[in-house]
DNA sequence: GGTCATCGTGAACAGTGTTTAATTATTGAC
DNA sequence: GTCAATAATTAAACACTGTTCACGATGACC
């Protein structure tokens, strides 16, 4: 059995080889700049050793985006859950803009790419996804409850929430801010997402359902 | 000089039949899925000729692109200047929405496609862009002065309305919606636009700058 | 040593955007 | 009407893309 062991670490570490790559030549040049062919020169491999491993593109795609939304609840998890609603709201979206803006490429995947769109809806993995979701509902949730934000309608609420800072930080990714000079974007979206929260900071709502 | 004119004539006719086959198509078959090759076929001419009425695919859909902002700016302008502010500001929002929606593959074309930022770049084409952002821009700028908003930071505020609604739309149009059943994204777009209108229109701030 | 499965290769297929030489059609002048 | 000039269109190619598949090599097990 040992050997049979040996050969399937082989393989997971190849795939990790494959991955790692990937990701590196993703950030160095872009997603949409990197073929199969030159990920497979890269690793000093053939284009089709690359399917014995992954079966489509799309697959090892989806894998990276599975990395990368662990990558982002490691993030949401250094906020203090014992902090008030309002702080921890402020902080889910500081540390989601934080994502998008280190590591642009994984969020393209992650959020706006439609290349992985039929894995997930395939095999329905969205669980990933929903983990970071319930997370961020959570806390709205919390900041109903503690009167920051009018009672009820917890869905629209949350996917709101997300709207602004996903709306954010894609528009700016992909090059959307006329009023900007060029690679300013940050600073806008830092100064959208800091009046915005200031607003709600300034408010407090004790409405019923 | 009469049939020079024709020639002319002619040939924006063409270059008009030429975005009105590719726009159907797109909204038949989705954007990527519509290849020079495809279009070609479509106006029944070979993918050459193409190339001497556009000298890119990126400048088809650099027209198509603009003829969407004219589209999109025409539609702003049903909103009546003479309503209050925040009623101004809720419509603009419920325009932009109503318009993502209806012109999904335009709407591709002018805030998440990465294919015509050359050329905007190149030739620094944002006045369609930036005439529907001051349109938003203005309406802000009196919800400020009506006290309805914060003083301050008008910048900020206006890319925050924008990115609250392009996040929203832009989500849906990419099936990032984990929780919604299918093609029920609208809902929870209209849902979270409605609970943030809500907030704000239950406030009212008399802030100083 | 022989058998068998796995792994990687190289070549191919169908598709993409784009260019260019050659061909066709159309125009304007005589 | 004929002929030269000009414009429009085509066919073929180039360099890519993702993907598949028969073939050969390599190592594992008996």
């Amino acid at each position: 059995m040992t050997s049979a062991e040996r050969r399937q670490r082989e393989r997971t570490e190849m795939q990790a080889l494959i991955r790692e790559t990937a990701m590196r030549l993703f950030t160095s040049e872009g997603v949409e700049n990197v073929s199969m062919r030159r990920l497979a020169e890269a690793i000093e491999y053939t284009p089709g050793a690359l399917y014995s491993y992954y079966k489509d593109k799309a697959e090892l795609l989806y894998a990276l985006h599975v990395e990368g939304f662990a990558k982002l609840h490691a993030l949401q998890l250094t906020i203090d859950p014992k902090s008030p609603p309002l702080a921890r709201l402020r902080r889910c979206g500081e540390t989601y803009l934080q994502f998008a803006f280190e590591n642009p490429q994984l969020y393209e995947l992650m959020f706006i790419s439609r290349s992985i769109m039929p894995i997930i809806e395939e095999q329905c993995a969205w669980d990933q996804g929903l983990r970071t979701y319930d997370f961020l509902r959570t806390i709205v949730r919390d900041c109903m409850a503690a009167g920051h934000l009018p009672n009820g309608e917890l869905e629209g609420a949350t996917y709101a929430m997300w709207s602004l800072v996903h709306g954010a930080a894609s528009l700016v990714l992909r090059g959307r801010c006329p009023v900007i000079p060029e690679g300013q974007g940050h600073a806008l979206v830092r100064q959208a997402y800091e009046f915005f929260m200031r607003f709600l900071e300034s408010k407090t709502t004790v409405g019923p359902s």
